[in-house]
DNA sequence: GCCGTTTTCGGCCCGACTGTTTTCAGTCG
């Protein structure tokens, strides 16, 4: 049993304890499952090396939940758990991924309906029952068929930074394989899209068969749809579908393109060929019977007459032009970054201290970090005041002591991700923020408001001299909830007029900025930040999805202030 | 159920919104 399995487990205990009013007990299950969702060590090689004891020494950890953890590891199973299931056995799963559903009301719908999944909360919903129930109206009925239809909207596709890790494992043992020459995830996994449907993989290889083999028998899977010479095709366990594409290697290039995509930019492709009397296909380009094209991409577009074209710019957003133009930019790369701007820590709702946050970055070939944690309006975080801030500036002055006198050129930088309060006024007096070197600023409330009044609460706060960046600047979440509403042509007119920078956060389900309006900056000529957001060290690495955000929407190296040298960044906020 | 520079018991992030209600429960961050 790993450690999501586990988590997934105490989440559901907790869910189960705030049913029962027990908010303290089930904080703390919560709590756990939170710590071992982001640890990047397995509680089973914990408990093999040091039994029970060495549970207990994960933080949140103590007697109890540590006993539970030994049984979940050594049986696969859970008493407690099995107990609470059976007193309410509902989906808990399902039912808490809609919004608005919390564990009181699964319970009431539960005991009152017999609601115990989706199909039943819908059938519930629709039969008009659930508004007759004693605290509970036509209102909430109504919400609980609409967040119904946006989890089924956005439940097909999964979070690229889920995706990422499991297509590169896979891509990973197909490369190990004596058989197989290259491999590769092409769609919109190589494309970088925020979300994504399904995988798909490019093999070469003169010998399928056993390639074959060897996919649709992979653990993950759990239905083969097709199996062939080939081309396969599986369906996960995750319910995500995944295709096997086998080609020879001549026709590399061309395949790539071909399965890369998008659909639209590959018709585009081919028209161009057409245009010139060829042929374009998985296979080639082709004049007649000769083909003219097709090893690699990079010859495939030449022999167009376009420039290269990245697997981000490929959506049908104006590459093509662009690429026949020769007036493509030059997009940022992976690896350009310098620093991360937005690092929380353990003062407020991070699981690492300011020095493990700098030196796992550093051991990422960062340059610098920018400590940003919560201010106090975000009480749950126990976000920081007036006095607890000085105090971190205190405590980033000796880490950076220690670290210059281990002979880094490392240094950390004070910040914070200071609330936006509802009239646009911020968390924390000027007196304060105008000593730190680094503001964001941040709406975590009120995301409802009126679109004028949160644009204006957003200019108000962007307006204050002693801001610099403001940070996921629409809110979405992916798959959660939509942006609020807010004018973000007005909110990116402001930015430049104030010399406010955009941030792109890159937590996976945030990736805020989206590519539409990072494109919208860079042509406006407003700077942008790509920062992880990061609440643990494991989260640091979150920053290629933010460079592939970034890239998507058309930025350059000069477009991002993270991307510059320290001194050149300072220099150029306001 | 966990935890300890106010400490081994009594705290435990808490403010605001929504939708139900006439003062609050549930949810969210």
């Amino acid at each position: 049993m790993n450690n999501k399995e586990i988590a997934d487990i105490f989440q559901e205990i907790a869910v189960y304890l705030e049913m029962e009013d027990d908010s303290f007990r089930a904080k703390a299950y919560e709590k756990v499952a939170g710590i071992l969702e982001d640890s990047s060590e397995e509680a089973g090689d914990i408990y093999k090396k040091g039994g029970l004891k060495a549970l207990e020494d994960i933080p949140g950890v103590g007697v109890s939940i540590a006993e539970k953890m030994e049984e979940l590891l050594k049986t696969g199973k859970l008493k407690y758990y099995e107990q609470l299931k059976k007193k309410t056995p509902v989906d808990l799963g399902q039912l808490k991924s809609i919004e608005g559903l919390g564990a009181k009301t699964i319970k009431t719908l539960y005991k009152k309906l017999k609601v115990r999944n989706l199909n039943d909360l819908e059938k519930a919903a629709k039969q008009g029952k659930i508004k007759n129930l004693e605290g509970f109206g036509e209102k909430s009925e109504e919400n609980i068929l609409k967040n119904l239809e946006f989890s089924k909207k956005s439940s097909q596709r999964f979070l690229l930074g889920q995706i990422i890790p499991l297509a590169r494992e896979i891509e990973l043992r197909l490369k190990e394989m004596k058989e197989v020459k290259n491999a590769v995830a092409c769609g919109s996994v190589r494309r970088k899209k925020e979300t994504i449907g399904d995988l798909d993989f490019l093999v070469i290889s003169n010998n399928p068969k056993p390639v074959m083999e060897m996919f649709v028998s992979m653990p993950e899977v759990s239905r083969i749809l097709a199996q062939g010479q080939t081309k396969s095709s599986v369906r996960f366990k995750n319910e995500m579908d995944a295709d096997i594409r086998i080609v020879p290697e001549e026709s590399y290039g061309a395949a790539l393109c071909y399965f890369t995509g998008s659909k639209d930019h590959n018709i585009a492709l081919r028209e161009i060929a057409i245009k010139k009397g060829w042929k374009l296909n998985e296979y080639g380009l082709f004049k007649g019977d000769k083909m003219i094209a097709g090893k690699t991409e990079e010859e495939i577009y030449e022999k167009l007459g376009m420039d290269y074209i990245e697997p981000e710019l490929r959506e049908m957003t104006g590459e093509i032009e662009a690429s026949l133009a020769h007036k493509l930019p030059k997009l940022i790369n992976y690896g350009d970054l310098e620093g991360d701007l937005h690092v929380h820590t353990d003062a407020t709702d991070g699981n690492n201290t300011i020095e493990e946050m700098a030196r796992a970055a550093m051991a990422l070939g960062m340059k610098y970090i920018v400590i940003a944690d919560h201010t106090k309006r975000l009480a749950m975080t126990r976000g920081l005041d007036e006095k607890r801030i000085q105090q971190q500036w205190k405590e980033i002055d000796l880490v950076n002591k220690k670290l210059a006198a281990g002979d880094s050129k490392f240094v950390i930088l004070k910040g914070t991700e200071c609330d936006i309060l509802k009239d646009g006024s911020l968390d924390l007096p000027d007196k304060i923020l105008s000593k730190l070197d680094i503001v964001s600023v941040s709406v975590h409330s009120l995301f409802n408001l009126p679109e004028k009044e949160q644009t204006e609460r957003i200019k108000k706060a962007i307006s204050n001299s002693n801001v610099n960046i403001l940070n996921h600047p629409t809110g979405r979440m992916i798959n959660k909830r939509d942006a609020y509403a807010v004018d973000m042509d007005e909110i990116i007119r402001h930015a430049k007029k104030t010399g406010t920078v955009l941030e792109i956060n890159s937590f996976p389900d945030r990736l805020d900025l989206k590519d539409e309006y990072i494109k919208k900056c860079v042509e406006a000529g407003v700077k942008l930040s790509i920062s992880t957001d990061s609440h643990s060290v494991q989260h640091l690495p979150f920053s290629e999805y933010g460079i592939a955000q970034a890239r998507r929407g058309w930025a350059t190296k000069n477009d991002v202030i993270n991307a510059w040298p320290l001194e050149k960044m300072l220099k150029m906020l306001k």
